[in-house]
DNA sequence: TAGGCCATCTGGTCCT
DNA sequence: AGGACCAGATGGCCTA
């Protein structure tokens, strides 16, 4: 595409290649085909590690509530935690390991009873676990932390907010980030060679040298338009791994939802990436 | 029911 | 040593 071609905003805002996502289209690719079989829903799988933590969590939210409930269920996990260690007299040694702390007991069981592959592992003092629930909180804490970030790249990216739409999934955002900057680059060019050409044929009306350095500003960082030819593999991958929305435009949901043409057009997200509540 | 998306746990690695 | 970061594994929810 010439990049020094005008442009409807929209239209580059919704076909503009991906350039980062050749890996990971890969790499996903890679994780259904070695995975797919071990994540069919009902599978058991013998570590259990999460699952004990999962019933947990699950208990604290029933029905995969949204992501302030799994907040909640952190923090309550965390408490019974401080209470555990309060029921043993703040003492913080190991010598209360095992002890009546049913509840401490029935979400740490897998510390206690973890099983893989038919061998039992030893049990780990209480110690550990804290160490080992302090850690999971933090990992939390971070990935909590990287999804209000992406909220708030969400917010600030023109697509549909309204709420009947679902939110954009990650990779969504960052792709439609991503291009909304490029959109933004590829304007802020065709305004500097409309005003070049004004400053030219016109001089009376030259611009401000304010304005001016505004745009060799945005010249000392140009954007990166040469791996876009990327783009076609990537979008062939995607039509490969059967999305449905490879036809672009717009699309009925099933109960009679429509998505924004300009965010399909071009089928650079992966499918169902929006669609009705 | 398969696949997409997600949250969470976990162990490893690197950094302070 | 502790925290941040990362990637793999797992299971749940939802949609087509």
């Amino acid at each position: 595409m010439d990049n020094n071609e005008l442009k409807n905003p929209a239209d580059l805002f919704a076909t503009e290649p991906p350039m980062f996502v050749k890996g990971f289209c890969h790499d996903l690719d890679g994780f259904g085909q070695d995975t797919g079989d071990i994540r069919k829903p009902g599978h058991i799988f013998a570590s259990g590690s999460n699952a004990d933590d999962d019933e947990v969590t699950s208990k604290l939210n029933a029905s995969h509530g949204p992501y302030i409930d799994k907040r909640k269920g952190d923090f309550l996990m965390l408490d019974i935690l401080n209470k555990s260690n309060q029921n043993n007299c703040g003492c913080d040694d190991d010598s209360n390991a095992g002890e009546t702390d049913t509840e401490m007991e029935s979400f740490g069981q897998y510390y206690e009873d973890n099983e893989i592959s038919g061998k039992i592992k030893e049990r780990k003092p209480k110690s550990e676990k804290v160490v080992r629930l302090n850690i999971n909180a933090r990992e939390r804490r971070r990935m909590h932390d990287l999804n209000d970030a992406l909220d708030e790249l969400r917010s600030v990216i023109p697509y549909a907010h309204s709420p009947s739409v679902r939110k954009l999934s990650k990779i969504a955002t960052l792709l439609l980030a991503k291009n909304y900057i490029m959109m933004q680059a590829n304007a802020l060019d065709e305004m500097r060679r409309v005003i070049g050409y004004m400053n030219a044929s016109m001089p009376a009306v030259t611009p401000s040298s304010a304005s001016f350095d505004s745009f060799t500003a945005f010249r000392r960082y140009p954007v990166e338009l040469t791996e876009v030819d990327a783009y076609d593999e990537v979008f062939s991958s995607h039509q490969r791994r059967g999305d449905r929305d490879a036809s672009g435009g717009s699309k009925k949901t099933a109960d009679g939802g429509q998505t924004p043409d300009h965010l399909m057009s071009g089928s650079q997200l992966p499918s169902a990436t929006l669609y009705r509540k």
